[in-house]
DNA sequence: TTTTGTGTAAACATATTGTTAATGGAAAAC
DNA sequence: GTTTTCCATTAACAATATGTTTACACAAAA
């Protein structure tokens, strides 16, 4: 499962923010470099071919958005991870630029536990959507082609309901709690109203035409055929 | 599971958000403490002994990081869940202080709803930990999928009634004090009529069918086969 | 017998979820 | 650039499961 270590290659230009991300990401396991400006990023990063670059906003040189478009322009680095590091006054202003093919942006004051969290996740996600089909009796879900299969036949479900759907397939039987199914589905940051869950559920439920989502009241819901 | 309910300290020493935090968390049936000031937040940590601190960073006589790192010292608050929160100005002067062992750290300004997402997230993720199967002869209780399960064949229990029969089963033999079991199970705010826990034990016997919960007159109930 | 504590069923109240329709926004089609 | 379509979300209400109380029966101890 855990196979060799993740490259992660981290772009700054103070140099305190580097090693504190860095320690901390190297504490996690991960294998950590360090760029110190925007030209010294995408050199190393044609160099190291990492998984996962982190890249600051402001940097000498080139900003980090500048070398996630120029990366990104490059086949080498279609499917590599970027995070972008922002302080909040940045945000509106650059918000648009995050479409540049960011995977995750994280806002300065940085808490190492929060990135290293996000990090995480994203590497989860990533393993997931590399291929791993679930299965459940008759019913094959692919994320990677975004399709529900009930014996052969297709279901073309909603974002949203897809990934709703595939976070309770990915561990049958078990409950998630709205909370869980909340932060994982939509985000720690994103607040959404109670009944949201529900639609999505029955919206799932009335596609796929079999009951397969179970409700456990006051609790959650699984996946269960 | 869901049982008493959690103490938050929260520490800032701007009166107006420690209202809106306290009344916004008080909401979630948390229980509320707050803290003026630096001194007075490590003060009432110890008395109260907190689940949670909430701590502002710029506070007068200690800064949040220097509670935290005090605190952080002592034995009794290496599982005291902790989040900063951080002005904006705070920034990098600070993002050392951020390494002395916070769990997140939400910024300023506050959305209520953010924070409070926040900490649910937390704790969901500290209460994780607890969800042993426990099996008696052949009887198996399992937390995860929230389900009871009888040589295989599975049992549906209500949420209460999964909780209590959870609490017995933990402890095979031993006898919880109907006080035990209301604290547990109902938490020690919640007040309930003294039927109400037969009611319950009574419906976990029905749908069990195996006579596996024995009462003790005068004084509890224990698990046993 | 009286007292005390528990078992049980039904009634009631509440909490939680299900469902529908409406809205606004984003993406896609034109 | 405009229209159209689709999606996510919310609000409002219905439906249901669950939790609690009530009332009384029953049993064991005092």
């Amino acid at each position: 499962m855990e196979n060799k270590a993740k490259k992660i290659l981290i772009a700054d230009d103070e140099p305190d923010i580097l090693e504190i991300i860095s320690y901390n990401l190297a504490k996690e396991g991960y294998e950590t470099y360090t760029a110190k400006d925007g030209n010294d990023a995408v050199e190393q990063a044609r160099k190291l071919q990492p998984d996962l670059i982190i890249l600051d906003i402001m940097m000498p040189y080139k900003t980090g958005i500048e070398v996630c478009q120029l990366l990104r322009s490059l086949p080498a680095f279609q499917d590599t991870l970027i995070i972008f590091l922002t302080a909040l006054s940045d945000e509106s202003s650059h918000i648009k630029g995050l479409d540049t093919g960011a995977d995750d942006y994280v806002s300065k004051p940085i808490s190492p536990k929060v990135l290293v969290s996000r990090v995480n996740a994203l590497f989860r996600r990533i393993n997931k959507e590399d291929g791993k089909t679930v299965t459940v009796g008759n019913i094959t879900i692919d994320p990677v082609r975004f399709i529900v299969a009930i014996n052969g036949s297709e279901i073309v479900l909603a974002k949203k309901e897809f990934e709703l759907l595939y976070l309770l397939a990915s561990k049958p039987g078990r409950v998630f709690l709205r909370n869980e199914i909340l932060s994982q589905v939509w985000g720690t940051d994103v607040i959404v109203g109670d009944r949201t869950i529900d639609v999505h559920i029955r919206k799932i439920r009335q596609k796929l035409g079999v009951d397969c989502v179970t409700t456990v009241k006051g609790v959650g819901y699984k996946f269960e055929l």
